[in-house]
DNA sequence: CTGAAAGCGCTTACAG
DNA sequence: CTGAAAGCGCTTACAG
């Protein structure tokens, strides 16, 4: 059944007097053309230009097991505005329109759904990018026989498989170093939970910068939040009015800016400035901290830059030659591959030398 | 030439000793697969199951041609953090997911390549919406023969075709009139510009409401800029040092949240506060508005609910009958249907009533 | 209740 | 230089 009034290679054909195979050549061949007459060519040329013909992908692609687009599978969370992805997204889309790749955005609710992941890798994709990812090591090795796929700070690790993040460990020490080095010696941290590979990294970071510098850890100086401005808000709220501190920290570092916008909320309720009576440095450099009122100190992730690169390494992993299912392994090793992108401090306003703060204003 | 080792319909019916057909209907069927024997299909179901088998989306949108995924085509900013995007596309994916339809996002760079977008509409989209387009006539009318589409905030007028909007006109006039009731009378407007469709309603909107109030439309008390921070910022600074101000302006109604943000930026150098000096109101209602120091007093625009319903109304265009071609006009007119999504005011910190300011600091 | 056949619109060996 | 044929993995009439 012809169900549509879009011209076909076989309309094209049989106006230019030849057959499909030659139209294909012509018009849609990856071969050069060359076999074909010049005078042919330009006929078959001006039947397609006066029809507007033009080649059908899904046609194309179940020919050629290949559709040309990529997969992001990612949490959306309704209500929230999600800032990470969005620039992480914008880094995808320029890069797979750069690759002639078309990108699909796949929404999840959360990652115990896994007949939903499954059901995006059922050839329509090429590949996929997962962000955040919660996947089991088993769920993820029945994965890489459907489809390549590459992860971005995934919180499990999967055999032969390619992860991209940073080195939060190393990344966060940074920071806390640096705050130590500005003179802070009581410094809290707000993490972002227990779940998160990511976070725990963090917060080993926050405790190795604090060993290195002879500093006690104190228990009562680590809250465990998530990563959310409202999160960050209530955890820290708890804290304080929990833990009655004999001193107060003079610095948070928090997991990421929006923890930290949170904490910051909770200061001004209580009148505290930042940075004069306490200094706050975030983790992420979203469109949040830039916001921030003073400016965030925060840990640059160059999103951008990641989602470029994570299409770099899928298009690697998707064979060139008609295989969409076949997994090429990365070389490396059989476990999991992280590829570390670069990260800097971005020192801004919140920030500054410690000062004693009164406590009465706790008890 | 099989290409993958995933099992196919093939693979289940030699298992199970059926026909590729049988399990079709049993696995995929629309039709009940009450024609299968309850014995036949366990069978089915079994070895599916064992092989895991999961049917290829791209060969059963060839026969069937729908794809079951909608485009979403915008202009994605590099370098600049598009909330407003952001936001739709969070509605649009939320309702995708529950209509069972998958996302495809294009990015452009601009409207003018009208090539890049008909590449978009090669089968592999059963429909596209395209954000705030600025689309000629023409090739809108060229576009509707080879796929249904629905823009929202288009900046031109395509015929037969259903665009999505708020009431630019109504909701910039009942700010300014709101303004107005708040006791300013010198309310200057920085416009997102002359091309815009959207950005000249606002501006009407504001003249309306001016007229209205018996208050004369003062020239110099109107901006052109673009609808981003940066160009606000810049465009504010100049009008405030070209046009050397007899009476200052009490208020500013900004076309957009970003611009607001830009001229609260120029109005802290100058060491003006907002609302104290000069009130500010913006329009969008994004996560701007709310992280603005004071809280910014806009437009909201319920863009979740947009990107839902633009998915509700290409669904209704989209064929149920396999003919993804085939645009169902709509039924109203013979021009642009523009569908109205309801707006509100939101009152926030950043306007207050009027106050005398020095204009020294400006000669 | 189940099957044989044609078709969706392309591409890719294989021939000549 | 060009064509006839088979195939990608499904679905949908049409038969029986």
């Amino acid at each position: 059944m012809k169900r549509s009034n879009a011209p076909t290679l076989q309309d094209i054909a049989n106006e230019a007097g030849v057959t499909a195979m030659t139209v294909s050549v012509v018009l849609n061949g990856s071969r050069s053309a060359t076999r074909v007459s010049v005078a042919t060519r330009a006929r078959i040329q001006e039947v397609a230009d006066r029809l507007r013909y033009r080649p059908n992908a899904v046609a194309r692609g179940l020919s050629r097991s290949r559709m040309d687009t990529l997969g992001v599978v990612a949490i959306i969370d309704i209500g929230d505005v999600n800032l990470y992805f969005l620039e992480l997204l914008n880094g995808i889309l320029e890069e797979c329109a750069i690759k002639g790749q078309n990108t699909t955005v796949f929404a999840m609710k959360d990652w115990t759904d896994e007949n939903r992941v499954l059901r995006f890798c059922d050839g329509r994709v090429d590949g996929v990018i997962f962000i955040s990812p919660a996947l089991t090591p088993s769920f993820g090795a029945s994965l890489q026989e459907r489809t390549p796929f590459v992860t971005i700070h995934s919180n499990s690790v999967i055999p032969n498989t390619t992860n991209l993040d940073i080195d939060n460990e190393a990344a966060a020490h940074d920071m806390v170093q640096y705050l130590i080095g500005q003179g802070h010696r009581r410094i809290m941290h707000v993490s972002g939970g227990t779940e998160a590979a990511g976070a725990r990294q963090r917060t080993d970071g926050y405790k190795r910068a604090l060993a290195e510098a002879g500093l006690p850890f104190d228990e009562a100086l680590l809250v465990h939040s998530h990563y959310t401005q409202i999160a960050g808000r209530d955890s820290f709220k708890n804290a304080l009015t929990e833990r009655r501190f004999e001193v107060f920290p003079t610095a948070i570092f928090c997991a990421n800016d929006a923890i930290a916008l949170g904490c910051m909320e909770v200061l001004a309720e209580y009148g505290l400035n930042v940075p004069e009576d306490i200094s706050v440095a975030g983790f992420d450099d979203t469109l949040l901290a830039r916001m921030a009122v003073p400016k965030l100190t925060t840990v640059r992730q160059p999103f951008r830059k990641i989602g470029i690169r994570a299409v770099d390494l899928l298009l690697e992993h998707t064979s060139p030659k008609n295989d969409a299912y076949t997994v090429v392994a990365p070389q490396h090793s059989d476990t999991a591959q992280s590829v570390y992108i670069d990260y800097d401090l971005q020192i801004r306003g919140s920030v500054s030398t410690p000062r004693h703060i009164s406590l009465s204003r706790f008890k």
